[in-house]
RNA sequence: GGGCCAUUAGCUCAGCGGUAGAGCACCCGCCUUUUAAGCGGGGAGUCGAUGGUUCGAGUCCAUCAUGGCCCA
């Protein structure tokens, strides 16, 4: 018989005794953390949990009972308890939920410890838990069966905490500049704002195909034509990209945007959040990653493309006048881009390409990069002084990009030019160029003040703070093949 | 898309051509301050799937599935 059908063979006992294995309600008095920290003697003390290990000693049991926060221990004694003390053992396994009402006090070994002067019974498990002191080690049940990890990993249970804290004081920090949240569409008749290719849906009763979306831009920037001054949303955001540890098709991005900002604004803002987050989560702006003490409380340095680039491998990009200039100074000092067809790129995505190759990776300690090609940021406004960049800013930490931000194009006149190019792009088999958005457009005719705008990569900054190897370890539940039966 | 690795009991893992193993969990017994409780006894497996090689295949080969890592 295996350990399952002794799991039944309880649950039939306990109907038996008239008990219900999966009764209504319970009333708790106390969180397992409080009770852990009450101070001895206290009596009518009520907790509940999942019960996550037992230790038998004849005539008096120790259990523990776990939730997402924490644990306390219960002391079942027989002398207390009497006959239930033995229906107790005939009932319970590990993994059941459990109710227990009682007095506190603390062990000879110094545990805080709940005296059962009670039991309910709060909940049958049909399968047992995993391992108490290896827990589930197989990335894919991890993936699959999250609630698993979460009873048994420590890890796990403070990754995610982590990630509720994080939004927490994100929206508290945005709150006290006067942000306003808002919910924009997620389905949306054309997928804007980002470079990159949408998942494809179809709306039955319209018979339209419709996009999820792959940034909120578009809509935030149509509630500041409204009125809103500060406003952020907290968004789902889906790209039909390839998997890899770093990259989700299912993310968490945070836009906020600004009326009377410029991008130089939202630097200082930004650098202010991200330090209020780390010092809040941490508890300190001092942040240790793969075993390096990264500093986010200290000034972070302002880079422009063009510098680094000098920097990393002595190429002037100011000095390549044009795309093939340029790739034939990279291809003479032998750089390997990683493109299908680097002949085919213009000028600004190879620059993109190159600072990737050499520079991104060395950017470990929170940097500012400014003077994004304009090509690759057609929603943001050109440099008032050089048109062939933007008034734009990215965040790098630990080589990856988890803020970026720009002045935003206000002007329509000139947001239809550019889009227009984009437009021409796409149809040259671009599919990650932006669609022409007349509905945008118009909506920017009826004006604009100035605006600024960025948006934060939860997910990514999740991984980059906590250390995490994959980026799905900060995804409660990644997306996976389903498995077939 | 290419390469490498993994898949064996509920979980964590050994076993790498000759009768499927351990620890935890589970079942029975003992045990009133344990905490990876302890002591004694016991049950538990389509060895990811399908083909092949072999007298004989978790073990060797091929294909497939799922997942991970690296590369494109």
């Amino acid at each position: 018989m295996g350990a399952q059908d002794y799991r039944l063979e309880k649950l039939r006992t306990l109907q038996e005794l008239g008990l219900d294995p999966y009764p209504a309600r319970y009333a708790v008095s106390h969180t397992l953390t409080q009770a852990a920290h009450l101070p001895d003697e206290i009596s009518d003390v009520r907790v509940a949990g999942r019960i996550v290990a037992i230790r038998k000693m004849g005539k008096l049991t120790f259990v523990h009972l776990q939730d997402i926060n924490g644990k306390v221990q219960v002391a079942l004694k027989k002398d207390l308890l009497g006959e239930q003390y033995d229906v107790f053992h005939r009932i319970i396994d590990i993994g059941d939920f459990l109710g227990v009402a009682g007095t506190t006090f603390t062990t000879k070994t110094g545990e805080k410890t709940v005296q059962a002067a009670s039991y309910t019974f709060l909940g049958k498990a049909l399968r047992e838990l995993p391992e108490k002191w290896h827990g589930l080690k197989d990335v894919e049940a991890i993936y699959r069966q999250r609630y698993l990890d979460l009873i048994s990993s420590p890890e796990s249970r403070r990754v995610f905490l982590l990630r509720s804290r994080l939004l927490r004081e994100v929206r508290n920090f945005l709150e006290s500049r006067e942000f306003i949240e808002v919910e924009t569409q997620i389905l949306t008749n054309q997928p804007s704002g980002a470079l990159a290719a949408p998942f494809v849906t179809h709306h039955n009763a319209l018979d339209i195909d419709l996009y999820l979306r792959i940034a909120p831009e578009m809509y935030l920037k149509r509630l500041v034509v409204g009125g809103f001054v500060h406003v952020f949303e907290v968004a789902r955001c889906f790209r039909n990209e390839g998997i890899s540890p770093a990259h989700l098709q299912d993310f968490t991005m945070i836009e906020g945007y600004s009326a009377y900002f410029d991008y130089e604004d939202n630097m200082r803002l930004m650098r202010e959040m991200v330090v209020h987050v780390v010092t809040k989560l941490f508890g300190s702006a001092v942040v240790n990653i793969r075993g390096e003490a990264v500093d986010f409380g200290g000034e972070w340095p302002v880079v422009t493309f063009r510098e680094l680039i000098l920097k990393d491998c002595a190429i002037d990009i100011d000095q390549c006048e044009d795309a093939p200039a340029l790739l034939s100074a990279i291809l003479a000092r032998g750089i390997q881009l990683e493109h299908a067809n680097l002949k085919k790129l213009g000028k600004g995505n190879l620059v993109d390409l190159l600072y990737k190759k050499v520079s991104r990776p060395k950017l470990i300690n929170p940097t500012f990069l400014i003077m994004h090609p304009i090509e690759l940021s057609p929603l943001a406004r050109a440099n008032d002084l050089d048109a062939s960049r933007a008034d734009r800013f990215q965040l790098v930490v630990d080589g990856a990009e988890i803020i970026n931000g720009y002045s935003e194009l206000v002007d329509p006149l000139e947001q239809e030019q550019r889009l227009e190019m984009q437009s021409a792009l796409r149809t040259q088999g671009d599919a990650e160029a932006m669609p022409m958005d007349k509905d945008y457009l118009k909506a920017m005719e009826y004006g604009m003040p100035p605006i600024s705008g960025w948006g934060l990569g939860v997910d990514r900054l999740m991984q980059i703070l906590l250390d995490l190897p994959n980026i799905r370890d900060a995804v409660l539940f990644p997306t996976m093949r389903p498995l077939e039966e």
